[in-house]
RNA sequence: GGGCAGAUAGUUCAGCUGGUAUAGAACGCCUGCCUUACAAGCAGGAGGUCGGGGGUUCGACUCCCUCUCUGCCCA
């Protein structure tokens, strides 16, 4: 009923609405019983502290389209959803409310504290989620998997038995990323490198019992504690000599060795450097090479310890100036220079992170990475933009290993267990890791205390999200049969290498199956002064906030309309009002769809009365379709077909580009004018109910294509055109197909001429200043009876959409008197004026257009007259050529004929 | 240092395997309109030597080389 289209379209309450509407009804949820072809999306898991940004946006939206778009194919879609447990944030967040209480996690115990973090979780955790629902998003949440569920933990535990079993997983003592803010490892991954400006400190060390000393270059000076070697090159012809002598670290006083190795770099600084094994992972190996000691001076927490005497207990950048004080006043420092150089910051908490060394987990990752580079360089794993593969190779060919244990309480604890004189295992259980190491079932085992990387349960998502090993046992599940390899991935670049390349390994080591096929990366949110929408920097507006103001649907498709695929999104945001204007370019497109709708309705009502449409109405040709009609079946057709192509090449850009440009230059501002002026002129009712059913069939086609972008709008429509029970949906309905044979190319360009006549009084009118009250008259010369024939039929329309009057069609008439004329492609249309005309203004304009035809004209027989052209080039192009120059040689006649006539 | 991406209208971007009368769109700007679906709209207009140079070709925004600048990733 028209009295539920207000005017503009009102979106808020409708997402409400009909999300509610979707879930009570559970109309997304998957089934494994079905023998309809599959299509299965993974979601990329938020994390469980996690809020919704425009990069959930992006990633979600697009998800959304093709799980939808897939699901009107005809597929059985099922899109997996989730979270992740965020071992390090999750953690920070129940020790800063501990924090609050005056207490440590180590005041309450692991135990309690597990279970301080499970009530966390409880009640904050998982916001995000609740949040996607509001993108109107159509995945199976009855399958929402949480990385500490039951299942989950159960095949992590086995996967990591599995793994060490195998070798693959080992246990050493190395240098690490330390991440003294959350005191545990990280992985390299888990570490960005920023340029910093420091200073390049040259210290002297000494030679015992003596004036001279070496110039050491460091960064580093509150690492000294730790030194036990100066390095130079072997090469250098500065130090040969002093190799094998030793010198004095300074302020500590201890005698340490002057050694050769290929590390140091002659032209760097002196061409000496201190190691310091302990501290930074090249003296560490440079440390191994020579059998050198390796003091860790440093405490957990990023203070200095006992070794280092009276720094003890200081923070390593209070400790950095305060030795640099003492240096300087012992007088040891020779010069101090200014020195930009990377340093690596922890992913999550930002701080600096520590090298350091210590007894942590790894995984052997060459082994795992040949599968999975494989199937990505032989294209069964496929990436868009393509341009990744070439990073995903270098990683994958340089990759290291996985640090994966991290000294935290929450995560899936490892499964190993070491006797008290030091063997281990891992195993399920004790009594099966006494059994594993041949021991008596009386002997005491202890636990590892440290945890997993988040990420190693996030490697088996594509595994666990189908139930895999979920009671540590079975390893096929329905899901795993229907579903796996999943069809596309769609995620962020910037964790290729955390996830993305990890998923592939594990799928391809456990189940020897691609998890996807496709991987579509996602372009990265930028502000107007192209920088990343983050927290820290302010610049992010609430997505909620903009959803709000503008739509989910304008929003989704404001999106998707600005992100061309492997490019980044540039967009101005104003947080301070919380807004990002350019959404209103999707808010607009929606107001435009749901008016056309409010058009259609109306016209429906007006010729049927009450009665709603019924979707049963087929197009059975009952009416002659027009020349119009034709067209816009035609346009449509070419859009499906264009909007498939689209997609299927993850050209999403595009896809939001040809539905809005049809639906609003084609459909809305011509076609719409064109059904006014067909049922005007229309006093035939059974024509006039023909052709609207018509119409709502086609507009129901272009609301079916929107729907997988825009899918709340859609929905409202598809209800009020039809008043369909509330249990149906259009997204459950199939998408129409194209049909080659409705597509009429030459047809359209029939038509895009009419609309060139139509568009050449309109600029001839608004030349004149004619007002658009004023009719005026327009007479039209056709040069050729096939053009005469089509105005002539369509001259209601010309006068319709052109505000003209008493048009006549002739054929190769000459210029009436007192009109203006203008010549399109040898058919020339003439308004008839009443007043005179401006003869010098209307000169000007004649002569401008013959400067122009003569232009194309001298270029196109250039162009003829070359032979290597009319040789070389296809004959179609040679053909085209001939008939443009002798058509443009026509129309410029026309045009100079009309000058003289104005003399 | 290595790799990747990009440079087209004032701005943000299309332009895909080289050829189609004037290189397109959106936003912004200018002019005129509340024309019974829509002023969140309609009609019209101005605005570009396609980053510089060289090459291939009958023909280059498009392919190749080179330079300059910008962004990202890795070391």
């Amino acid at each position: 009923m028209i009295e539920n289209f207000p005017k503009a379209y009102e979106p808020q309450s409708v997402d409400k609405k009909w999300y509610e509407i979707w879930q009570k009804n559970n109309i997304y949820s998957a089934s494994t019983e079905t023998d309809k072809p599959t299509y299965s999306i993974l979601m990329p898991p938020p994390n469980v502290t996690g809020i919704l940004h425009f990069g959930h946006v992006l990633n979600i939206s697009l998800q959304d389209l093709y799980i939808r778009y897939k699901r009107m194919l005809g597929y059985e879609v099922c899109w997996f959803p989730g979270y992740d447990h965020a071992g390090i944030a999750t953690h920070a967040k129940v020790e800063a409310e501990l924090r609050d209480e005056g207490l440590t996690r180590y005041d309450i115990g692991r135990e309690k504290f597990l279970e301080r973090v499970w009530q966390w979780k409880e009640k904050y955790g998982g916001i995000i989620l609740k949040q996607l629902r509001e993108l109107g998003i159509s995945c199976d949440w009855n399958r929402t998997l949480f990385t500490m569920d039951e299942s989950a933990s159960n095949a992590v535990q086995q996967v990591f038995i599995k793994l060490f079993d195998d070798g693959l997983i080992y246990k050493g003592k190395r240098i690490i990323n330390w991440s003294p803010l959350s005191q545990t490892a990280l992985s390299d991954e888990e570490v960005e490198f920023k340029e910093v400006k420091e200073h390049l400190y040259t210290i002297r060390y000494y030679f015992p019992d003596s004036n001279e000393y070496l110039k050491v270059a460091t960064v580093r000076p509150e690492t000294l504690f730790g030194d036990v070697a100066v390095a130079v090159n072997p090469k250098d012809e500065r130090y040969k000599h002093l190799i094998g002598k030793t010198v004095i670290v300074p302020i500590v006083g201890r005698e340490i060795k002057l050694i050769a190795d290929d590390y140091a770099d002659p032209t760097f600084g002196t061409g000496c450097v201190k190691i310091t094994p302990a501290h930074d992972a090249n003296d560490f190996e440079v440390g191994l090479r020579h059998n050198l000691e390796m003091p860790n001076t440093f405490n957990p927490d990023g203070t200095l310890n006992e070794l280092t005497g009276e720094f003890n207990g200081m923070d390593r950048f209070v400790a950095r100036k305060k030795i640099l004080e003492k240096l300087k006043e012992k007088d040891l420092i020779e010069k101090i220079e200014d020195y930009t150089h990377n340093v690596g910051f922890s992913y999550r908490g930002k701080e600096a992170v520590e090298p350091y060394l210590s007894d942590q987990w790894f995984v052997k990752m060459k082994p795992l990475a040949e599968d999975a580079l494989k199937v990505v360089m032989d294209g069964q794993v496929r990436f868009f933009p393509n341009h990744w593969v070439k990073t995903y190779e270098h990683w994958m060919t340089n990759i290291r290993d996985w640090c994966i244990s991290r000294q935290l309480w929450w995560g899936h604890r490892i499964p190993v267990y070491y006797t008290e004189d030091g063997k281990y295992t891992a195993a399920n259980s004790p009594d099966e890791a006494r059994k594993k190491l041949g021991i008596s079932n009386n002997e005491q085992l202890r636990q590892d205390e440290d945890v997993l990387d988040t990420w190693f349960s996030s490697w088996l998502w594509p595994l666990t999200t189908m139930n895999w090993l979920h009671d540590g046992k079975s390893e096929n599940t329905k899901e795993l049969e229907k579903f796996l390899p999943t069809d596309l991935l769609v995620t962020a670049p910037d964790i290729i290498f955390f996830w993305v390349a990890r998923m592939i390994m594990a799928t391809m080591k456990f189940k020897k199956e691609i998890p996807y096929k496709d991987v579509y990366f996602t372009s990265t949110i930028r502000d107007g002064l192209g920088r990343k929408l983050s927290k820290s920097l302010g610049n992010s507006p609430d997505p909620l906030n903009i959803i709000d103001k503008y739509g989910t649907d304008a929003v989704r498709f404001t999106s998707l309309y600005l992100s061309p695929l492997g490019q980044d999104v540039k967009m101005d945001v104003d947080v301070e009002h919380q807004d990002i204007p350019s959404m209103e370019i999707g808010r607009n497109f929606a107001n435009k769809i749901w008016n056309a709708g409010r058009f259609i309705l109306m016209k429906q009502e007006q010729v049927n009365g009450d009665s709603p449409a019924t979707d049963k109405m087929i197009n059975n040709n009952s009416f002659e379709f027009s020349l119009s009609d034709k067209w816009i079946i035609s346009r449509f057709n070419s859009t499906i077909k264009n909007v498939n192509d689209a997609l299927d090449n993850y050209r999403v850009n595009d896809y939001t580009k040809i539905l809005y440009d049809f639906i609003w230059r084609d459909f809305c501002d011509w076609y719409v004018e064109i059904i006014k002026v067909q049922l005007n002129g229309s006093t035939d009712s059974s024509y006039n109910q023909s052709f609207i059913k018509f119409v709502i069939i086609l507009y129901e086609g272009i609301l079916k294509l929107l729907h997988p972008i825009m899918p709340f709008i859609t929905e409202e429509i598809w209800h009020l055109l039809y008043e369909h029970p509330e249990v149906e949906s259009i997204s459950l309905q199939r998408m129409p197909e194209t049909s080659e044979s409705l597509i009429d190319l030459k047809l359209e360009e029939d038509f895009e001429f009419l609309q060139s006549i139509v568009e050449e009084i309109r600029k001839l009118r608004s030349l004149l200043n004619i007002p658009p009250q004023q009719k005026t008259k327009v007479t039209i010369s056709a040069h050729n009876h096939f053009i005469y024939e089509m105005l002539n039929t369509d001259k209601i329309l010309i006068e319709t959409l052109a505000k003209c009057e008493a048009v006549k069609i002739e054929k190769n008439i000459s210029k009436p008197d007192n009109s203006i004329g203008s010549v399109i492609r040898e058919t020339e249309v003439f308004l008839l004026l009443d007043e005179s005309i401006d003869l010098d203004k209307e000169r000007k304009r004649l002569n401008k257009e013959i400067d122009r035809l003569k232009r194309n004209i001298d270029g196109s027989e250039k162009k003829l007259s070359n032979e290597k052209f009319v040789g070389n080039a296809p004959e179609e192009v040679v053909l085209y050529e001939r008939e443009k120059l002798n058509s443009m040689k026509e129309s410029l006649k026309k045009v100079i004929i009309n000058l003289e006539g104005l003399m």
